[in-house]
DNA sequence: AGTGGTCGCTAAACTGATTTAGCAGAGCAT
DNA sequence: ATGCTCTGCTAAATCAGTTTAGCGACCACT
C-alpha cells in the first residue's frame, strides 16, 4: 500500500536544502530563521512531489499517532452504536484524527486482546464505550494516558459523557401534564434490576427520577406502574394489554423506551382503541422506529451523535471532568392530545 | 499513552544477547541457529518485562501495519452497518488486525480526505464498504494496495462480497409457491431507478429478477405488482392500501423489505385483516422489526456480519476474485400460511 | 598444516521522520 | 584586529524495531 512515495529527503533535496529546513518549514514551526525564500522553494517541493509524511516514522519519534481508540462493549446489536461512532469520526475529523475501532463483546479475554491491540499502536487515547448507560470499570492497563467514558461512568473519576435521562423523564411527564393529563397517566417499564443495579443501567433510574419528581411537583401521582422483565416489545404489548384490563383506563402512558411503545401501539390496535384519541403515548430513544408508527410516536431522543462528538472533545481538547450531560431533545409527533373529556 | 515500556534493546539486554538474536527469536524466524537455551532466556526477558514491540517503529521497517481501514460511504443511517463492522472486526481479531474505520459521507472532499488518512497510516488493506448494494467507482489513489468492495461491486475487477439477492428472490417466490399461493400473490416495492441504476441500488433487480425466474418456472404470473418511490413504510402502507381497493385481493405478499412490510402491516391493521390468515407477508432484510411485528414476518435475512468477515478473509487471505455471493438465509416466522380456500 | 564448513551469534545499516546542538558568515562595537 | 551577536542554515542523534553481512570458534578431512 502506497509503496513508492516521496519521503523527507527528496523534498529536501529538491528544495536544495537540508532535511531539518524542510521539516521545520512544514511543521509551521515558530522562531525558526529559514528565510521567506527557503520556505518557498521548500512548499514548492512537497507541492511538486505529492509529498505526505510517513507517519509512523513521525509517530516514532514524537509519540503522538493523530488516531483515537474507540473501545465498546458492544457495536452491532444496537442501531445506535452507529451513531455514536458517526459523531466520533466527525468530531475526530475535524481534528484530523482517526477512529481505531474495536469491541470487547463483553469478554474479558477479547477486552485484553482490544486494549492490547490499541496499546500497540500508540494510540493518543481511548473512548471507551458502553451500548447501553451504565457504570463500569475500565481495565487499568488503558489509564496510562488520555481516556474518555462514553454513554458510560465509572468510580475512577474519568471524564464521561451520558445522555441527561433525568432531564428527559422529566420531559415526558410535563409534556403529558401541559396537555391536561393529572392522574390516569400510567407508566410501562419499570424494572428493579435495571433501576437498581447502575452496571446494568443508569437511565431506568434517572429517567423514573425525572418523571417523578415532575409529577411530584403537580402534586400527581401514577395511575399505574408496569414491571417488565425487559424492555421489548412483547413486553410492552403484555403491559398494555394489563392496563386495558382494569377498571380504570389510563388518558396517557409513558414507556421506559420505543421498543416498550411499539408493543403498547399493538396491544391498543389490537383493542381497537387509537392513538392518542383514546390513549397519549410518550417514550424515549426515537429509535428509528417511532417516525414509522402509526401515528408517530413522541419520544424523547437519545443524542448519540452528540454524544460521539462531544467524547472526541473531551479527551482531544481537554476540559471539565465532571460528567457531561447530553439533554434528550423532545420529537413531537402525533400521538400526543389532551385527555378525552 | 504507553510511555515507560521495555524495549526489544532491553529485553536483548536481560538476555544477554544481541538485539538481533531478540528480534529473530520472538518472530520465530526459522533456519536461525540460535540454541534453545538462548530462545529461552529471550522468552523468559521478554515475559518479565512484559514486553510488547512498538508497532510504529515495527512497520517503518516493514511496511505493514496490521490495520485495515474500513471505508465507507455511510455508517450510521443504516442499522446494519453495526453488523457489516462487527463481522470485520472478528475476522480481523482473529487475524491480528486492527480496524481503522472512516466514512466519506458520499461526499467527494471527505473521501479524499479518508483516504489521505489511511493511506497517510499506510494500512495494509482497504475494505471499502457501501451501505446500499450497488456498483460503485473506486478512487484510483487506493488502488495501489489491496482492496475488497464490500455490499459493492465496480468495473475495476476488484473482489467484491455481495449478498445473494437473486436467490433470495427465488427462495422468497418459493415458499409462498410451495405453500399453495399461485395467482394472488402480489409485490410491493417495485422501483424503476433501484431497479434499473446500479449505481443506487443492485437489490431491486436482483430480488425482482429471482422471483419472476421462480414465479415463471412455475407458471404463474404476479396478481399485482405496487410501485414506490421509497422503501418506507409509509410506502408500503400506500401500496397495500392500494392493493385493497381492487377487486381481487391478493393472497400473499412479497415486499421489497421489511420496512415495505411493517406498512403493509399497518394497513392490513386498520383494515381489519389478519396475517396470516388474510394474508400471508413475505419479505426481505430480516430488519430487527421483523422479529418485533405480530405475528413475527417472515423474511430473507441480510447476512451482513457473514458478508464482513467475508471481505477481511478475502483482503488478508487472498483468494477468488469474481464476486463472492453470501447466501440470505430464510427466516421461517408466523405471516406464513397456505391461502384461504 | 591448511582448507572448508557449520554453528552460534553480533555489529551495523536501514526505515523516515523530529530535534538538538552547533557552524559559517555578516555586521557591529571596542 | 578582536570579540560579540545575530542570521540562516545543517550534521548528526534519536525513536524502536528488522535485516544484511559477516565474525570467531570449532570440527573434519586431506
Amino acid at each position: 500500500m502506497g509503496s513508492n512515495r516521496a519521503t523527507l529527503a527528496d523534498v529536501a533535496r529538491r528544495a536544495g536544502l537540508s532535511k531539518t529546513a524542510a521539516s521545520m518549514v512544514l511543521n509551521g514551526r515558530e522562531g525558526t530563521r529559514l528565510s521567506a525564500e527557503a520556505h518557498q522553494r521548500v512548499f514548492a517541493a512537497a507541492e511538486e512531489l505529492g509529498y505526505r509524511p510517513n507517519l509512523a516514522a513521525r509517530s516514532l519519534r514524537t509519540r503522538k499517532t493523530a488516531t483515537i481508540a474507540f473501545v465498546s462493549d458492544i457495536v452491532a446489536t444496537t442501531r445506535f452504536a452507529g451513531d455514536l461512532i458517526r459523531g466520533a469520526l466527525d468530531a475526530a475529523r475535524e481534528r484530523d484524527h482517526v477512529l481505531l475501532i474495536t469491541e470487547t463483546q463483553g469478554d474479558a479475554t477479547f477486552e485484553q486482546y482490544a486494549i492490547e491491540a490499541v496499546l500497540d499502536r500508540q494510540v493518543d487515547g481511548v473512548i471507551y464505550a458502553a451500548m447501553a448507560t451504565r457504570r463500569l470499570t475500565v481495565p487499568p492497563a488503558i489509564l496510562g494516558g488520555p481516556v474518555v467514558l462514553l454513554n458510560a461512568t465509572s468510580s475512577d473519576g474519568l471524564p464521561s459523557v451520558l445522555p441527561d435521562d433525568d432531564r428527559a423523564g422529566r420531559t415526558a411527564a410535563n409534556t403529558l401534564l401541559e396537555l391536561g393529563h393529572r392522574d390516569a397517566i400510567a407508566l410501562i417499564g419499570r424494572n428493579r434490576l435495571k433501576e437498581d443495579d447502575p452496571e446494568v443501567s443508569l437511565a431506568a433510574r434517572a429517567r423514573l427520577h425525572g418523571i417523578r419528581q415532575a409529577l411530584g411537583d403537580a402534586d400527581v401521582s401514577l395511575l399505574a406502574e408496569c414491571f417488565c422483565t425487559e424492555w421489548l416489545p412483547e413486553h410492552g404489548y403484555a403491559a398494555m394489554r394489563g392496563l386495558l384490563g382494569r377498571s380504570t383506563r389510563p388518558s396517557a402512558v409513558i414507556c421506559m423506551n420505543d421498543r416498550l411503545a411499539f408493543g403498547a401501539y399493538q396491544a391498543l390496535g389490537e383493542a381497537g382503541l387509537t392513538v392518542p384519541e383514546d390513549i397519549s403515548v410518550i417514550s424515549f430513544d426515537d429509535d428509528p422506529i417511532a417516525a414509522w408508527l402509526r401515528p408517530g410516536l413522541a419520544t424523547t431522543a437519545l443524542p448519540h451523535e452528540q454524544m460521539g462528538r462531544r467524547a472526541v472533545e473531551l479527551l482531544l481538547d481537554g476540559g471539565v471532568t465532571e460528567p457531561s450531560l447530553v439533554p434528550m431533545p423532545l420529537r413531537r409527533r402525533k400521538s400526543l392530545a389532551p385527555p378525552a373529556q
